[in-house]
DNA sequence: AATTATTTTGAGCGATTGTTCAAATATATC
DNA sequence: GATATATTTGAACAATCGCTCAAAATAATT
């Protein structure tokens, strides 16, 4: 009955989400979007609804994609502390080379948009927490091997490392030669853990 | 022989910094421009070329703005390290409240802007490393009273501050009720310093 | 093979983009 | 007050924006 579509909706999704993470919501055009996934207006429309559409979905896959890459960081770590560090300096220090941008999708999203566009404002902040979360979770689980004192908060711990990563990758895009791993082992030594 | 202009060309650059600061780039056009400035595109284009122009006008307004806050905090704190956090304090806290937007306006173009505008971005980034700088200095001056080890790097402390700052504003975009008084405060009581 | 249902295509819509420039206005000089 | 110079105005330009939809192409059903 129904027709199977042609394209690659995950793939499509992909190269969508790296245009957009690249040059960000405004400057990405439905042209530039057409290219990148080489889809047709007509069908793009029939798929996503809208430019927004495409974004919220790009949204979703690059928040998804994150939280994959933290849960199968398990198979190689089974410290939950090793594995957040091991996530920090993925985010921080891998996407430097080879992503479309050095700054996390989300935070870009949450720095440039308004009240606009609040709905995909809303998506972004929203994927930011969710991550947050996880990261209390391993926290806590730290906590309980005492690899974390329990005296410390473990929601203000994982608003900490969000904070770092947010920062730690912002700053990486003004200077190269900067010893993002250095600061990422002071941060899990030192610092409030 | 030269007529002086009508328009005041420092409340016109302030004007047009707070529109470019709070909607970025690319989601300021130039008919928005012309009404938040109130000057006809003749006017604009005679005075600063192009949008790009403006956008460089309000980036060196922003960033001198933000150098002399810092200095003019040198008559209400004597000390360094207090100064310092004084800025940091201002520039997280107090921005929360009427500012265009809470994240810097540096930091949100060096976040939104890609090789196709350089020049403009590296405005920015420029911007950044000077207040970096001032940051150094005040941080040196610290360790030359014994406010800070004299063992710490002061080049990295300064970098860890301007961290801290990106890090705290942009988190702040996503969520009130976050204790930043004291997330500052920690971040110069334990932490490196 | 004919028919129906679904998907893809891309020319083109009205609106908006950054920018130009001749005309109108304002200012300075004589 | 007349003339010359500088500034301001805003209609209008080509290009591009997000998006639509009738027509063509493809797939499923009979």
């Amino acid at each position: 009955m129904s027709n199977k579509s042609k394209f690659n909706r995950d793939q499509v999704i992909e190269n969508a989400t790296n245009l957009y993470w690249k040059k960000g919501y405004h400057a990405t055009s439905m042209r530039d979007l057409q290219n990148a996934i080489d889809m047709r207006p007509g069908s793009i429309y029939a798929e996503f609804g809208s430019k927004d559409g495409v974004f919220k979905a790009s949204l979703e896959h690059y928040a998804q994609l994150g939280l994959a890459q933290l849960e199968s960081l398990k198979t190689e770590f089974v410290s939950p502390l090793a594995r957040l560090k091991a996530f920090v300096k993925q985010a921080v220090i891998n996407t430097q080379q080879d992503a479309p941008s050095c700054v996390c999708m989300l935070a870009k999203t949450v720095a440039e948009l308004t009240e606009e566009q609040s709905e995909l404002f809303q998506v972004a902040r929203d994927s930011l927490k969710q991550v947050e979360r996880q990261f209390e979770k391993l926290i806590t689980e730290a906590q309980q091997l005492d690899e974390v004192s329990r005296d410390k908060d473990a929601m203000e711990l994982a608003r900490f490392v969000q904070i770092q990563i947010t920062g730690l990758r912002m700053y990486a895009k003004t200077s190269t030669d900067v010893p993002l791993e250095k600061m990422i082992d002071d941060m899990f030594e030192h610092y409030p853990f």
